[in-house]
DNA sequence: AACAGTCGCAACCGCAACTTC
DNA sequence: AGAAGTTGCGGTTGCGACTGT
C-alpha cells in the first residue's frame, strides 16, 4: 500500500494565488500558526494543496520577507556561500535574513550563475586568453571546477562533536579553563545555565604516553544553540571537507550516500578550525543576521580552505 | 500594431529525510 | 523495526512582462 498523496488533486485550484486566497491563508496562519499543512487547506477553507499553501506562505506571505532588489553585499554573500555550499538554497537563504530559498535560487539561475560561470571560465583559461570562450557546455565541464570548494552535503542532525585529533601547539595552546570559557561562549546563556558543568571539567586535551593526542572533548551538542553562531550544517561542511576526507578529494557525486552512512559518526574538527571560531571575530551572537560578521567569517573560512 | 524571442518569478513536482504510531 | 504520514528541499516548468524586429 503506497502512501496517499498529500492532497487529492481533484477540484483544487492551481497556478497563481488570488488576493482572497492569500488573505484566507495569512489570516488562518496568524490565528493558528504554521504547520499541519496537509489539513490546513480544508480547515482554512482553501481549495489548495497543503504543499501549495506552505510554499505560498514561506515564499510570499510571511511577514518577515524582505522585498526589493538583492543588494551588492547580499549578492557577494550568495556567491561565496554558493562556493562553499553548492546548491543548498535553504542554507544560503538561512544566512540572508528575509530572503527565501526560492528567491535566491531564482536569482542565482537568472543572474549570478551566468556571472560566476563567466568568471570561472576566465580564471580557468588564465591570461593567455584575451576573452573567455563561448559559453558552451563543452567548456564548462572541467575548467569551471577549478578552485571550487563546493561541499555537497545533506542537512543532517549533529549529535556529537569531537574536537581536534592534532596535538596542541605550544604557542597556540589554550588552557583548559580558557577553553571551557570559550566553549561556554558557544552556547547561549540559557543553555549555559542548564549545562552540566562537570562535563566541562574533563581535560580538553588528552595526551597519550607516546606523546600523541587523543580526542579532546566529546560532548553532546544537541542543545547547542548553533543558530547563534554557526549551525550544524557548517559542522557538516567541515565533516565533508576534502582536506579532511580524501574520499571527497576525487569529487563527483555520491557524497550524500557517504554522509548518510556516517550520519552517526562524530564530526572531526582540527585545532585551527576550532581556534578560528573561538578567537575570531565571527564568534558572536546573532551572526546569522549580521552580514558583516558572516562576510568576515567567510573570509577566514576561505583562507583556511586555501591552506 | 503584431509577432517572436527572452527573461524573471511564482508555483509545481518528485524525492528523501524526518516523525509518528 | 518498519510502515505510514508529514515536511522540506532542489530541480523544473508555466506564464506574464518585457524587448526587439
Amino acid at each position: 500500500m503506497g502512501r496517499t498523496p498529500c492532497c487529492s488533486k481533484e477540484g483544487l485550484n492551481r497556478g497563481a494565488w488570488s488576493a482572497t486566497e492569500d488573505k484566507i491563508l495569512s489570516d488562518y496562519i496568524k490565528l493558528h500558526g504554521e504547520g499541519r499543512w496537509r489539513n490546513l487547506p480544508k480547515r482554512a477553507g482553501l481549495k489548495r494543496c497543503g504543499k501549495s499553501c506552505r510554499l505560498r506562505w514561506l515564499n510570499y506571505l510571511r511577514p518577515d520577507i524582505k522585498r526589493g532588489n538583492i543588494s551588492n553585499e547580499e549578492e557577494e554573500l550568495i556567491i561565496r556561500l554558493h562556493r562553499l555550499l553548492g546548491n543548498r538554497w535553504s542554507l544560503i537563504a538561512g544566512r540572508l535574513p528575509g530572503r527565501t530559498d526560492n528567491e535566491i535560487k531564482n536569482y542565482w539561475n537568472t543572474n549570478l550563475g551566468k556571472k560566476v560561470k563567466g568568471q570561472s571560465i576566465r580564471i580557468a583559461y588564465g591570461k593567455h586568453l584575451q576573452k573567455a570562450p563561448d559559453d558552451k557546455p563543452s567548456v564548462e565541464a572541467a575548467p569551471t571546477k577549478i578552485g571550487s570548494h563546493v561541499i555537497r552535503t545533506k542537512a543532517l542532525r549533529c549529535t556529537k562533536l569531537f574536537i581536534a585529533p592534532s596535538p596542541p601547539q605550544p604557542k597556540a595552546e589554550i588552557s583548559n579553563q580558557d577553553a571551557i570559557k570559550e566553549t561556554a561562549k558557544l552556547r547561549d546563556s540559557s543553555t549555559l545555565e542548564a549545562m552540566e558543568l562537570e562535563s566541562l571539567q574533563a581535560p580538553l586535551w588528552t595526551t597519550r604516553e607516546d606523546g600523541s593526542s587523543n580526542s579532546l572533548m566529546d560532548f553532546d551538542v544537541g542543545d547547542l544553540n548553533v543558530s547563534d553562531l554557526l549551525n550544524t550544517d557548517f559542522l557538516q561542511l567541515y565533516c565533508d571537507n576534502p582536506l579532511h576526507d580524501q574520499d571527497n578529494a576525487t569529487g563527483g557525486d555520491g557524497n550524500n550516500d557517504k554522509l548518510s552512512q556516517r550520519s552517526n559518526q562524530p564530526i572531526m574538527f582540527n585545532e585551527a578550525m576550532l581556534e578560528d571560531w573561538m578567537v575570531g571575530d565571527c564568534v558572536q551572537p546573532n551572526i546569522a543576521s549580521d552580514l558583516q560578521s558572516l562576510t568576515s567569517f567567510l573570509n577566514s573560512e576561505e583562507d583556511w580552505l586555501k591552506q
